[in-house]
DNA sequence: GCAATGAGCGTC
DNA sequence: ACGCTCATTGCT
């Protein structure tokens, strides 16, 4: 017992009969505190100080937020303990399941529990969770395979999760717009069972379609957005946490969706970016709902139309099982893909613009305007600043360590943008060339330019701009001829008569690790929207693998082959990579608190963020370096960096230094 | 020789 | 943002 309150009455408190200590994780952002404080559970809040309920407690003077991670008999703690401030609400919103998986993200991307909790719990909204509660839903009966019949391993898949095994697909979805309904099978099949489901997809308007084919299955949802309003928003999640519906689909925050007794997951298009959560730690939904589905021992159904590198990995790890359709119904499935060849000579700037529109794309379209809409797929402008072989336009890497050049300035020696190494005496690695020059493209013209091309066809854009503003994303055009130009990933839907990949081979340059895999990805997502009996134009060279890989509808076989590369080249996902960024002081500083035995490139220069000039106050040098690990060294070198940012958060020393484990881009 | 003041640090 | 320790200061 203790006197408390050194203002107005003392009051005396006495500790609860029954488990009077409470563990709490507490919200503070600081490395070094990131573990759990004791706490005495005063008598009067003994029994609503439950596991996962949200507190308030006095931690070193202030008034914080914690949540309760377990009631114990007795504390570790030499010395006094302080008493639970206040229960703030009953409701037991970080379950042990996601307070597991939590810790589970924060150790795998070195970054602190108190981050991930704040992705994975949504702000309580207090008049929302004293809402009378409505019925919890039925659960849908056991669905037929549908279009699971399509690949021979999908009628087992969906009698493993019916079972409650824990299946895990690396799949390759066939191409057209089944894929949904594909989904919302295995999550009935799982909910028929009466257990949870949860589903991530990129974005609203792939959710709109799984949300439509969950109704269709008669399987009670609720679809998880950012753009929800706060009530919403925790009204849906609620929901899920209390069980009152056992499926829970949404873009990348629901990956942390409380569902009741965890039977699956599944993720559509790993490979889009926006599966990567732009807070720290960065966790990426693969990555976690893999972590989720293996601690929960869940069925797992990942992949799209195309296959990244890490889940390829998975499944030659035999943590998963390919899941695919035979050939035979691949090439009944797929539009027939063509290649228009790049015209050998692209300096010819004021013809370029048409050259971007190659005689054959132009014919193409026109033959298939006829039958429907004419899909056209343009890279984002703002997209492409590196350089290149000038004589075959290979990108230019690194002698060094095979990263990516730039050139800093002009009439400068180009330099690496992963060690810094200088590239003065550079040959291509591919035809000896010497000469670098850099490649641009604009691509917003292009609408304008085929609305020149084809008087009196209607041309419908849809798309986002590199720096957000302008463009919009349409869901759908009308089945009529017309000329629909898109950004890749916001392709509206349609069963379109052809597509255009416009500017391949400059998808295909860009100065990333991920560039083909990523041109692939971009390919296939548009071409799935085309009909089997429809073409695909794609203005690349056929014979770069990614090309080869759309012609012949063979993504494993490409992922396969990137992934042998990349182990060749010591990439990742082959071995792990932890970026390290920030001011150049936060950034040595960093380094030099973190234990020995990494192999470490750099650090460089980067261009500073706040995009101050040099000479003005708000200008800090700032600087990036890669540390790189094997992979069976991956959950040590995460450990190593956790230590490196709690001994610089101990030390007090600021300057705001990111480290993001498996970057999307190593640039 | 010892109280009074302040900087530094851990934080239950 | 509190309360503890330990060093420094200034007065006897």
């Amino acid at each position: 017992m203790e006197k408390r309150g050194t203002k107005g009455k003392a009051r005396t408190l006495f500790p609860a009969a029954v488990d009077p200590v409470a563990r709490v994780a507490v919200d503070i952002p600081h490395a070094h505190l990131d573990r759990p404080f004791d706490y005495l559970v005063p008598e009067r809040l003994a029994a609503a100080a439950q596991p996962g309920t949200r507190v308030r407690v006095r931690f070193a003077g202030q008034h914080i937020d914690g949540f309760i991670l377990q009631r114990v008999s007795a504390s570790e703690h030499v010395g006094r303990l302080a008493y639970l401030e206040r229960v703030v609400s009953p409701e037991q919103v970080l379950t042990p399941e996601i307070a597991g998986l939590a810790r589970a993200v924060a150790d795998r991307y070195a970054g602190t529990l108190a981050d991930v909790v704040r992705l994975a719990v949504p702000p309580r909204h207090a008049t929302t969770e004293s809402e009378p509660r409505g019925e919890p839903a039925e659960r849908p009966e056991r669905p037929d395979p549908g279009p699971w019949e399509r690949y021979p391993a999908g009628p087992a898949f969906l009698d493993a999760i019916a079972a409650g095994r824990p299946a895990r697909a690396a799949w390759t979805a066939l191409p057209g717009l089944t894929w949904p309904e594909e989904i919302a099978r295995a999550a009935a099949a799982s909910a028929a069972t009466g257990r949870g489901t949860v589903i991530v997809v990129p974005d609203s308007k792939d959710l709109a379609r799984v949300g439509e084919a969950l109704t269709a299955v008669k399987a009670a949802h609720v679809s998880l957005t950012a753009d929800l309003g706060p009530a919403e928003r925790y009204r849906r999640w609620l929901a899920a946490l209390r069980g009152d519906v056992l499926i829970a689909a949404g873009t990348r925050a629901a990956m942390f969706a409380p569902v009741r007794d965890l039977g699956l997951v599944v993720l559509w298009d790993d490979g889009d970016d926006l599966h990567t959560d732009p807070r720290a730690p960065y966790p990426n939904a693969r990555e976690v709902l893999a972590l989720r589905a293996h601690r929960a021992r869940a069925a797992a159904l990942i992949g799209g139309f195309a296959r990244t590198t890490e889940l390829t990995q998975l499944a030659d790890s035999g943590w998963a099982r390919t899941l695919e359709a035979g050939r035979g119904t691949v090439r009944a499935t797929a539009p027939s893909v063509r290649p228009a060849a790049v015209e050998a000579d692209l300096g010819r700037d004021a013809a370029a613009t048409t050259a971007r529109l190659p005689t054959l794309a132009l014919r193409t379209a026109r033959a298939a305007l006829a039958d429907g809409p004419v899909l056209v797929q343009v890279p984002r402008r703002g997209y492409l600043a590196l350089i290149a072989c000038a004589r075959c336009r290979a990108p230019a890497r690194c002698a060094v360590c095979g990263g990516p050049l730039r050139l800093a300035g002009a009439h400068e020696v180009p330099d690496c943008r992963w060690c810094g190494a200088l590239a003065g005496d550079w040959a291509c690695v591919n035809c000896g060339g010497r000469k670098t020059r850099a490649v641009v493209t604009g691509a917003e013209r292009t609408a304008e330019e085929l609305g020149r091309a084809f008087p009196g066809v209607p041309v419908r854009t849809s798309g986002r701009s590199a720096d957000g503003a302008g463009l919009s994303v349409l869901a759908t055009v009308p089945d009529q001829p017309a000329l629909v130009i898109a950004t890749p990933g916001a392709e509206p839907v349609a069963p379109y008569a052809a597509a255009l990949l416009l500017d391949g081979w400059a998808m295909l340059g860009r100065p990333s690790l991920r560039a083909a895999e990523e041109t692939l990805r971009r390919w296939l997502g548009a071409a799935a929207l085309v009909r089997p009996s429809g073409t695909v134009l794609v203005h690349a060279d056929a014979g770069l693998p990614a090309v080869q890989a759309l012609m012949r509808w063979d993504p494993v076989w490409f992922a396969e082959r990137e992934l042998a590369d990349r182990a060749e080249l010591s990439f990742p996902p082959t071995v792990r990579m932890a970026s390290v960024s920030g001011t150049t002081d936060g950034v040595a500083s960093l380094l030099s608190s973190l234990e020995s035995g990494f192999e470490i490139l750099g650090p460089v220069p980067v261009e500073n963020r706040k995009g101050a000039a040099p000479e003005t106050d708000a200008f800090e040098e700032e600087s990036r370096a890669l540390v790189r690990a094997p992979r069976p060294a991956g959950a040590a070198l995460a450990r190593a960096l956790q230590a490196a940012q709690a001994a610089r958060s101990a030390r007090k020393e600021g300057g705001g230094v990111r480290v993001q484990l498996d970057p999307a881009e190593l640039i």
